[in-house]
DNA sequence: GCCATATGCGGGTATATACCCGCTCCTATG
DNA sequence: CATAGGAGCGGGTATATACCCGCATATGGC
């Protein structure tokens, strides 16, 4: 047997922990992506499009397709700065509202997680591989 | 600080490398999930969207989608087998010169994620730890 | 103050992915 | 041998993601 992809067990390994973080999540009507999302946008108050997808590490384009759909879902509203060209994103009252409550479940899907890891040092260790990618 | 999502950092950790990947694999003209398919169905020589869905973890409408994108390329072809229900995929002539051609270029970005990850050793760490996800 | 350039976004297009529904075809049970 | 249940697929719909192009706005050099 020769050596595996890594990039494929990446991506297999995204999609089976994103699964479990989504089951989590559901009840609440979010996926992993969007909690994280909201998340970020709660943790600065008010943040534009250009700066999340910075923090995101994710393509601009694809925050605003991401967060066209927390704003349909009446999550997050988009009000205009200073600089008339940013869109900046802040938490509805209903999207701070799914987010405290998400956040219970969230934890135990990191628990879970961290479990199968052999624990805080193996999870931590996870981590950090994946950091020096 | 508290702990980083272990979800999302593997989603970014798989973005990350894919985008190595599909750079190294660009000159191709296919994609690191493409590259992962032409190969298990080159192993396989013929195999059905059913059985290529259980290898790759992934769901079967997903390969479906895939392997036609495939198809709509030409680098694979689906034949009918005994089961009429069944639609078996195998390389074109095409399919099978392109994947020899990607492979160097495949292993490189192998060696580079190795590097990344502190050699061998750390790879094969990785490759286990995701393992017990 | 004006224009060249840079910045911030939206939208088009494409792949990747999943879930659900419905159709077709196969197979085992009575 | 007929039918009920199961297996294999396609397609609808939705999110997640990236790249590129074009539009609007800001800003800096002159």
């Amino acid at each position: 047997m020769s050596t595996p992809c890594y990039c494929i067990e990446l991506r297999a390994a995204a999609r089976k922990t994103s699964a479990i973080y989504d089951e989590a999540l559901a009840p609440f009507g979010i996926t992993i992506a969007q909690y994280s999302l909201l998340r970020k946008i709660d943790r600065a108050k008010r943040i534009s499009l250009t700066e999340l997808a910075s923090i995101s590490d994710l393509d601009r384009s694809t925050i605003g397709r991401n967060a066209k759909v927390l704003e349909r879902m009446g999550l997050v509203q988009s009000v205009s700065g200073k600089d008339q060209r940013e869109a900046l994103l802040e938490l509805s009252t209903m999207g701070q509202k799914v987010l405290a409550e998400s956040i219970p479940a969230h934890a135990a899907a990191q628990a879970k997680i961290e479990d199968h890891l052999g624990g805080p040092d193996g999870a931590k260790d996870l981590l950090s591989r994946l950091h020096s990618l």
